[in-house]
RNA sequence: GGGCAUUUAGCUCAGCGGUAGAGCAUUACGUUCACAUCGUAGGGGUCGCAAGUUCGAACCUUGCAAUGCCCACCA
């Protein structure tokens, strides 16, 4: 039996899924949920829950529905973010950033990734997660390795993979270069510096330039102006002093130059600058670089700049500039800086050399599979951005200078001839080759990829590649993806780039976009802002299956969800009435009964719910398919909530609990008792069982309690095929009697009869069907709405009217008519304005044309509808008028 | 500058051509033993604005406004 308290702690951590997550079934179809590899740099936030529900919500509906499932976990190294955590971390140990040894870090990094991985399967498994965590995946593993250097070496002998000087965004604080993607941009308070530059021939002469990097003067190679400009193209060709130095350099014309902008004259400085630079190249022009990796200013400026940091370069190259003169003024701007997303500083343009994924014609092939329809995006307006994004794309900078990560397969001769192989090995054999010698030192490119090469590869490696597996063969495009917006660009769009390369096939069929939490104000959650929900802490307080419930609740697409911890009540709510609605079970002896089949139930009430409960069964399955996870989950609901406690539950208990009451009413039952009670606890145990497994992937924890609880410990989604037979009169008939029972508890409070006090009534209609209907109910009528069926006349009353039914409801009291004859007649004049229209409508010769015929009628049922309730009402109102 | 999304009850959101819905909040009443993490009944909305298409628009089209986000650029 059931505890009266329902406390998921007591049962939650007795379920692991582990066993489930790995049964393979070799003749089934197979289908693959391929998880987004958390990074290992700390634990799970409220995000992850939501994307991880959702997909253990899919994976576990298809294991029900008979998939070959493989629910596929890992974990992402995650290169920069995890460095910069660990030698965060070491730093505040007290050990200097840059003081251990590449090996000595690495061994850190390893530790912390353990303790990190081990942490973070943990919040999965505490969440339901059913992964087949025996297949657990780190994108640093060995077979990951592999792969990785087998894409390297093949996308390098296609020719996608070079190695070059370009222009990068260089982070100074991590010393590494970044891809654009990782490229923050933040409008910030600037200045804008208007400059002297003299001319060389004159001490009284210059030309104005205006600039934000000040400090940048020492890398000038020119000053530009535009060949349209009337002010300043005739100073074409003269030259100038480079302010606090000796240089002297040229005025060039480059359309670049905006007269609009600044002075109109712009200072090249092709080292330190996009545009810049392809001016540079343009004219020709020397590059000069001031700067060092981490930002600091070097020999190539005067002595007394060199080793500043760029911001103190720039404040003592203003204080000088203002001292000689050469500065005409200063202008407080609002300006747009790139700024490191993992690491918060500004960036540096920076040219170095690296390597570089030439990605166009992948992205060519990545955008027509999406047209052809063989990815999906969902929501489907995110292929938008996805196109946008690929018909731009840029060369992938993918070699980072840091530490962890995947080392690039590149060796250099002692020449600087590269070898890109597999293997050093490889590599080896190939400079043996090249030199023709057998003793060649060769040492290994000393940077890692970017880590969204590894994941890139992701859904193949997962399955093997690059050896031809079975699981690749069974499972590779047959995945479905689950993630976040923010990821399309990052990950969604390389895999499917490198999948279409690595294999020739696409790497999944769906890609589901799901929403981001913010906090109750919209703002995103942050540690720093202390608004974040931690999803374990909430399973602490409510329980795990609440926190999957009210995520998948409050998951409509479409829109960012707005969540407080408050928001965990709607789980907790539901899971309590679902625990307590079985315990009433229960209590009443409502045990499983295999032999029971729905359609030989012959109560009304049975059928009724039987009924409902296939309506819902069939709209949560099209809601999974569709991923309404939302949609399904309200509407399991309200099939649980509003129809089968509120209605079949209450409906029942005279049966099951009141036989005292059944025997003396027996003549109105044509049905022996004993059945009757039968077929109501086993079309009771039936319904249960029908909710707890179509909860079941959204709560599995309870679903497994419950399933425990009535004995019926196999899962399998429940068919709808099977129920066959028509209830459609039940349905007309329980409804008949719920709008009885509602209108009567309406009329007794206001007429300010508490519910539990019985009063009399009685019924009266043109059609003796009916009143032998209603008789034949009206003992769940009378426990239902606290009244009692009178043989004896009654003299005063008041009526309610229900289509052609009136009872008479006995009432001697006085009563102030005056509030509801207010609603009565508000509620007339609605139906009258519904009429009107309705019939409005009815009488246009265009409706009647064109519209669908079933519309046309549906329209004049309406009427007919519209009118026995205005029947009613006139009546009732009638009735009161002459009572007050 | 380009693009995408959102705008429906006090709040959070469903609905996306045919009588405006849910949960929370709110009002009144109620603990008869499944459940007060509850029950019963009620109040509350010219569906952002404007024009158009249609027999009929919250829903389709266009324009506008507000909000959020993405991309690009800035001396």
């Amino acid at each position: 039996m059931l505890d009266k308290n329902f406390d998921p702690k007591s049962f939650e951590k007795n379920f692991s899924f582990e066993i489930e997550a790995s049964v393979r079934k070799p003749g089934a179809d197979p289908f693959m949920v391929l998880l987004p590899p958390p990074n290992v740099t700390g634990s799970l936030h409220i995000g992850h829950a939501l994307c991880y529900t959702l997909q253990d919500i899919l994976a576990r509906y298809k294991r029900l529905k008979g998939y070959d499932v493989l629910f596929q976990p890992g974990l992402d190294h995650a290169g920069i973010v995890t460095q910069l955590v660990v030698e965060k971390q070491l730093y505040e140990r007290g050990v200097e950033k840059g003081s251990l040894s590449r090996e000595a870090l690495l061994k850190e990094i390893w530790y912390w990734k353990e303790n990190s991985a081990n942490r973070i399967v943990d919040q999965m498994k505490a969440l339901g997660i059913s992964c087949d965590f025996a297949k657990l995946k780190f994108t640093m593993d060995e077979d990951c390795k592999r792969a990785v250097a087998k894409m390297f070496v093949k996308l390098y002998e296609d020719g996608l993979l070079y190695k070059g000087e370009r222009m990068v965004n260089w982070d100074p604080m991590i010393c590494s270069a970044i891809s654009d993607l990782e490229v923050a941009e933040k409008e910030v308070k600037g200045n804008l510096w208007y400059i002297k530059y003299m001319f060389e021939d004159s001490t009284s002469e210059y030309i104005e330039v205006a600039t934000t990097r000040p400090e940048t003067i020492f890398g000038d190679v020119a000053v530009a102006v535009n060949p349209e400009d009337q002010k300043l193209k005739h100073l074409v060709g003269k030259k100038v002093v480079v302010p606090l130095t000796d240089r002297v350099i040229p005025i060039i014309v480059d359309k670049y130059a905006d007269p609009k902008k600044g002075s109109g004259a712009v200072k090249i400085t092709p080292a330190h600058d996009f545009n810049d630079y392809e001016v540079g190249k343009r004219h020709k022009l020397p590059i000069i670089d001031i700067m060092n990796e981490n930002a600091k200013l070097n020999n190539n400026v005067p002595d007394i700049f060199q080793n500043l940091d760029r911001f103190e370069a720039r404040k003592l190259v203003v204080e000088l500039l203002e001292k000689k003169g050469l500065l005409i003024k200063s202008e407080e701007i609002k300006q747009v800086l790139p700024f490191g997303d993992r690491s918060g500083a500004v960036l540096e343009p920076h040219i170095t050399n690296q390597w570089f994924v030439n990605t166009e014609s992948l992205a060519k092939k990545a955008i027509d599979v999406v047209k052809q329809g063989r990815i999906k995006f969902i929501p489907k307006h995110w292929e938008n951005l996805y196109f946008e994004w690929l018909r731009n794309i840029k060369p992938w900078c993918v070699s980072r200078q840091i530490w962890w990560g995947h080392r690039i397969p590149a060796w250099y001769g002692p020449d600087g001839q590269v070898f890109v192989a597999e293997t050093e090995e490889e590599a080896m054999r190939k400079a043996k080759k090249f030199y023709g010698k057998n003793r060649i030192a060769l040492s290994q490119d000393e940077d890692v990829l970017d880590t969204w090469f590894s994941s890139g590869m992701w859904p193949f490696v997962t399955l093997g590649w690059p050896d031809d597996t079975k699981d690749f063969k069974r499972f590779y495009s047959n995945t479905v993806v689950l993630t976040g917006f923010d990821i399309i660009f990052f990950w969604v769009s390389r895999m499917i780039m490198m999948g279409l390369y690595a294999t020739g096939e696409v790497p999944f069929r769906d890609v589901y976009i799901h929403s981001l939490i913010r906090d109750e104000k919209g703002q995103k959650m942050s540690k720093s802002k202390g608004n974040v929900i931690d999803p374990l802490e909430l399973r602490d307080k409510y329980g795990a299956d609440a926190v999957r419930y009210t995520l998948t609740y409050l998951s409509s697409p479409g829109h960012d969800i707005r969540m407080t911890e408050k928001h965990a009540e709607i789980g907790r709510n539901f899971l309590t009435k679902f625990w307590n609605v079985i315990r009433f079970s229960q209590m009443n002896g409502c045990i499983f009964n295999k032999e029971f089949s729905p359609n030989k139930a012959t109560p009304l009430i049975a059928q009724w719910i039987i009924n409902e409960i296939k309506n819902m069964l069939i709209s949560v399955e099209a809601d999974i398919e569709n991923y309404r996870f939302d949609e399904a989950v309200k509407h399991i609901y309200q099939c649980l909530w509003g129809s089968f406690c509120d209605w079949y539950i209450e409906y029942i208990k005279p049966i099951l609990q009141g036989s005292t009451i059944i025997e003396n009413e027996k003549q109105n039952y044509d049905l022996d008792y004993t059945l009757l009670k039968k077929d109501i606890r086993d079309t009771t145990a039936w319904a249960i069982l029908q909710f707890i497994r179509v909860l079941y992937p959204i709560v599995p924890f309870i679903s497994k309690k419950l399933s425990g609880e009535i004995g019926v410990l196999d899962m399998e989604w429940p068919n709808t095929n099977t129920i066959t037979a028509n209830f459609s009169d039940a349905v007309t008939k329980i409804n008949i009697i719920r709008e009885i029972v509602t209108s009567i508890r309406a009329m007794k409070q206001y007429m300010n009869i508490p519910l539990g006090q019985k009063i009399g009534f009685k019924i009266e209609s043109n059609n003796a069907d009916m009143v032998e209907f209603v008789k034949s109910q009206s003992l769940h009528i009378e426990q239902l709405a606290g009244v009692k069926l009178k043989s004896e006349s009654i003299y005063n009353s008041v009526p309610v009217v229900v289509q052609n039914i009136i009872l008479h409801l006995e009432w001697n009291g006085t009563v102030d008519t005056t509030a509801e004859l207010n609603r009565l007649n508000k509620e007339l004049a609605k139906l009258n304005q519904i009429k009107n229209a309705t019939q409005a409508r009815l009488n246009n010769m265009e409706f009647i044309e064109k519209a669908s015929p079933e519309t046309v009628q549906e329209h004049k049922d309406r009427i007919i509808d519209i009118d026995t309730k205005i029947n009613g009402i006139t009546y009732i109102i009638k009735s009161l008028e002459s009572i007050s």
